[in-house]
DNA sequence: CCCCGGAGTTGAAACGATTCATATTCAATA
DNA sequence: TATTGAATATGAATCGTTTCAACTCCGGGG
């Protein structure tokens, strides 16, 4: 059925051991043989089987991504960069997508150690860290994105959400806001907390109100039920912080939709600068985090951790998160 | 290091093929023996090597998915459907994005025959389909999404894009539009020509005239790029129609930028619908696709096929797509 | 003329499961 | 008591690689 080494072996009158030389020592075998071997395996069609591979060298070249939602233009960035950054090096990776849910994950975390995967990339749905150590034990390499679990057993890559916070809301409460909802998922997601703390924190120092909208899902469809609530309020703010883009594109969108202005009535602000924000109806104000960056950052740090073996030190990086002004966020 | 299943045989006092059948054929196993066998297996933590396994029986449960461009909301969706369909049948899905170019695809062809998936879903970033042939040769199941080949003997999901064009440029040509522009990318990839191809078609019976300007890659960006274009032509058309979404907004973008309304001066037809269509700057009037249905269908069609075996039939199956109206497009 | 060492090559063992032909057990039947 | 066959259990062969100790060349120094 299909083309073996040893059928390359036989082709190009040589010993398997040389074949698999051409493969992963090629400064070994003498050019004249490199040349011949490689022109059989490109004649016969030969790919190496992986199972083979690793069954005898008891490591893949293939890491598990595991992130939140991928339909969140933010995760397909980084997804991107995780991408990048492994094929450069020559790994492969599964995208999986948890949903947010623990279950899902622990699902995807089982199928990953199946596939024996050399290192995980993993956004997590909660706090609770023993599916990592289920990993960590059979010696998967592991590491956190856009998440810190205190304790720096591992290496992760994240964004100073609680700064992010702060920023948005001294940005709002300089432009003269006082009165601001801030739209955001369930406190069990780590950025919501975290974010939110860096809210808090700032509207004590610069003694704004802050009125918290919570909602299940962080997606445009949330932000529209987010927005129904805002229009029910007695007072209207003067502006709204969401805990990402996509709410604050759906909270746009119902608030355009009942003919409150943007920026005069209401500022808008997002986070995680997604590539619409400048496509908005409203060019959309946000906190940008350097999300391909992010990626490419955790994989090669998950990489080093793979390949340095005991020698290797977590790090834990932490990227800033920055204000992008468009048209959404105006002066009270 | 890790526990073997000849430790779990010689631990439980009975041969390596016993406990092979209590973990694959329990029913063959008396009950006294399956209870202290499996009894073993848990105290010493035993899981089974996935390589091993998968190298004797020659098969995994893991599919391959390459699509063109994750960061396009479109195909995230499909991935969605995909990996939901593929999990409720307990397969894993490998998501892999080729960007456009062969090369890249190539890549990933080779890293999925070498984890031995059991079948692949893919949009061919070009019309050969020789790579696809590599594949089916090693046994792996090929289905195509998005695309369809005609008189290949494999199944796939597709949309009828010549319809797709065609009812856009009718749609607009009803408008009272006569001189369009059609903004796309590379004639190579076949949505594009197809599409193109339904565009003529309407434009000869319609009697309108349409200008095309091709760009390298579908993304906003290049969309600005094309709108630059258009703004240097000597008229500036009524409508533009684009290959997706993405060209769409950002041809959106730059418009407005230069204080040209849309729809009163120019209507701008996109072509996905998007989740984010709805929430640009000008509400995006877009060509449909039943995004997530197709990942769904894609991948029970493949599943169906990796199972079936010989008695396998081959489906062609194609969607049909949707005009949606929203506030871009407007008569001229 | 022999010996030495380095470069290149060889091929058997190993990785950890599955498979399957064969062996064992034991109760039922002749 | 001998025979049969169903129910279980066995373990060597196998999958396609990598690894590595051993081997073959071959040119140069003694």
């Amino acid at each position: 059925m299909s083309v073996s080494l040893r059928d390359v072996a036989k082709a190009a009158k040589v010993s398997v051991g040389t074949v698999s030389n051409v493969l992963n020592r090629s400064e070994v075998v003498a050019p004249k043989t490199l040349a011949r071997v490689q022109a059989t395996i490109k004649e016969l069609g030969f790919v190496p089987n992986g199972f083979a591979r690793n069954l005898r060298s008891g490591q893949s070249r293939t890491l598990g991504l595991i992130v939140p939602d991928v339909s969140n233009p933010f995760f397909t960035e980084v997804a991107r960069g995780v991408e990048d950054a492994a094929s450069k090096r020559d790994y492969a990776v599964f995208l999986c997508n948890s949903d947010e849910s623990a279950t899902k994950e622990e699902r995807y975390v089982n199928v990953l150690i199946q596939q024996q995967v050399r290192g995980v990339l993993i956004t997590p749905a909660d706090m609770k860290s023993d599916r990592l150590d289920v990993m960590r034990d059979r010696g998967i390499a592991v590491a956190l994105l856009d998440r810190e679990i205190k304790g720096r057993k591992q290496c992760s890559v994240s964004v100073d959400d609680v700064h992010g916070g702060q920023i948005a809301i001294e940005y709002l409460a300089g432009l003269g806001h006082k009165n601001i909802v801030w739209v955001c998922g369930p406190e069990s997601i780590p950025q919501v907390a975290d974010r939110g703390a860096g809210v808090a924190k700032a509207a004590k120092v610069a003694g704004s109100k802050i009125e918290t909208i919570r909602v299940s899902l962080m997606n445009a469809t949330n932000g529209e039920e987010a927005a129904r609530k805002i229009l029910e309020l007695d007072v209207l703010p003067t502006a709204i912080f969401c805990a990402n883009d996509l709410l604050a594109l759906g909270v746009m969108r119902a608030l355009l939709a009942s003919k409150v202005r943007i920026p005069e009535q209401v500022s808008v602000l997002g986070y995680d600068n997604i590539e619409f924000a400048p496509s908005a109806a409203v060019p959309l104000s946000s906190i940008a985090q350097p999300s391909y960056q992010m990626g490419v950052t955790a994989a090669d740090l998950l990489l080093n951790e793979c390949e340095d073996g005991d020698s290797h030190e977590h790090q834990q990086i932490r990227f800033q998160p920055q204000l992008v002004e468009r048209a959404s966020t105006g002066k009270r």
